[in-house]
DNA sequence: GGCGCGCTATTACATGGGTTAAATTCCGCG
DNA sequence: CGCGGAATTTAACCCATGTAATAGCGCGCC
């Protein structure tokens, strides 16, 4: 597919963050070897941020974009009254905050759910970057295209589903995204929120997510044990949460390179 | 600001539909003569739609990126049980669905509210236009990335906000972005939307909009005559709805040309 | 100028999910 | 191993919003 050399398949962190980060743009739109180049000459500082720790406040001029190696980060804003609100959960191998580089501020937080390891580009290297290399512009382009297409998944789940097809929708979908990141099966994963950052997520109280989990589990369609899930019946739990995964655009561009 | 002569300002129809488009991505990224030059050069097609016509069909693959011109055009996904939810409200002076520039298939339905025109271009222009001239990329992308913006503002109002402060919020969002496109006041407007409408972008049943909006108006915030709304006290509204411009991104970037 | 239809308005009643509070389990740390 | 704070679980109660039904209004159309 990659017109360059794909790194081995198989043991993901082996890899170094910036093939990570190329092999992720190159999944969007597929590069050329001067795109690599250029991406591999991408001055990147590895930086580690501990659990609940800020990676951008709301209001701040944000000089980074990022991309998460290890962990699991959100972005969430405060709302007047109401607490606050969770806009987008993510696993390694996402981009988080590239509208830095073409919008002034940030109009949210980036927060780490837990332990995190991201890699920080400073936003004038990416604008360079996309100005230069058009094929790596449309690859942001895209990337930032498929994140809006989940908001506005996210907006249908929250508006129009009750509480027991949002959760299952919620979990159905990091349950995908997980597989597709190559970090495991769609079957079994560890939720690395607690109850109350899913109702945080889905506009519900942590009360109600732990009654709608356990009735979840009472349907048999999930198992838990602490924060390890099983889908004991996927087709069952996509069926509660309406889910599918066109707005994920899981499937290739198809646009030559 | 913009390197080319900027169209009169003032009667904003006399222009020409291409004219239009070009100001407004020259306002999200300023272009140079060259890159006016070639978007001055796109084929567009002039379309009418009827009140109720869809102009794209969920899973459909889409072959146009539309640039609206007159009339009110929103987007929406039908969803499992619950009917439908409206994620986003088109006025004239939007772009829509030029995310299917880069997305395989269309992942929700976009209808005219009432009689629209809108301009038409083939996705394989729009990408040849994105390819070769970076900085209009780059302006379709900001365009995207503040479209995505609004999504997470709509994820955070439904999600955290009662019936009271999302009606507000929505009618401060709409007031703002016509006064923007130069459409009019603010404090004075027609709502391009049935109450029924206005629940299924805000996640409630038209009966308790009805009740919603009598009360922001027993409260002289808003007074009404049919669809109009004239909003008495700007300040309380704003303040009802937890409204501020910040998600809009309305300052330019400053990024030279 | 009145018929029909879609939208708005209003009432009565039902309920999903919020609130509060307290008990229980989990887990990191000394 | 045991302590303390955080997360989960459960229960009782309540309210914001949904549901259903019906009436009123405005406007295009014959």
């Amino acid at each position: 597919m990659a017109s360059f050399p794909t790194p081995k398949p198989g043991d993901i962190s082996d890899e170094s963050p910036i093939e990570r980060l190329l092999r992720r743009l190159n999944q969007r739109v597929v590069l050329d070897e001067a795109d690599a180049a250029a991406i591999r000459a991408l001055p990147v500082s590895v930086k580690q941020f501990e659990a609940g720790q800020y990676l951008v406040r709301e209001g701040n001029q944000s000089r980074h974009a990022f991309f998460l190696l290890e962990g699991f980060v959100i972005r969430h804003k405060y709302v007047g009254v109401g607490g606050r609100q969770i806009i987008a959960i993510h696993m390694p191998g996402d981009f988080m905050d590239i509208q830095n580089v073409l919008l002034g501020h940030a109009d949210h937080n980036v927060q780490a759910l837990r332990a995190a390891t991201v890699a920080a580009i400073e936003v004038e290297a990416m604008l360079d970057l996309a100005h230069d290399r058009p094929r790596i512009g449309l690859a942001l382009w895209r990337e930032s295209l498929i994140e809006a297409s989940i908001y506005s998944e996210w907006i249908a789940n929250i508006g129009r589903r009750d509480a027991r097809s949002r959760i299952a929708h919620l979990l159905c979908e990091l349950a995908v995204r997980r597989e597709e990141a190559g970090l495991g099966s769609r079957d079994s994963f560890e939720l690395p929120m607690t109850q109350e950052q899913i109702g945080d997520a889905q506009g519900l109280t942590a009360v109600h997510v732990n009654r709608t989990l356990k009735a979840l589990q009472d349907e048999s369609l999930i198992h838990r044990s602490k924060r390890a899930i099983q889908v004991a019946n996927w087709e069952g739990l996509r069926e509660v949460g309406d889910f599918t995964t066109g707005y994920l655009h899981l499937e290739a561009l198809p646009l030559a390179a």
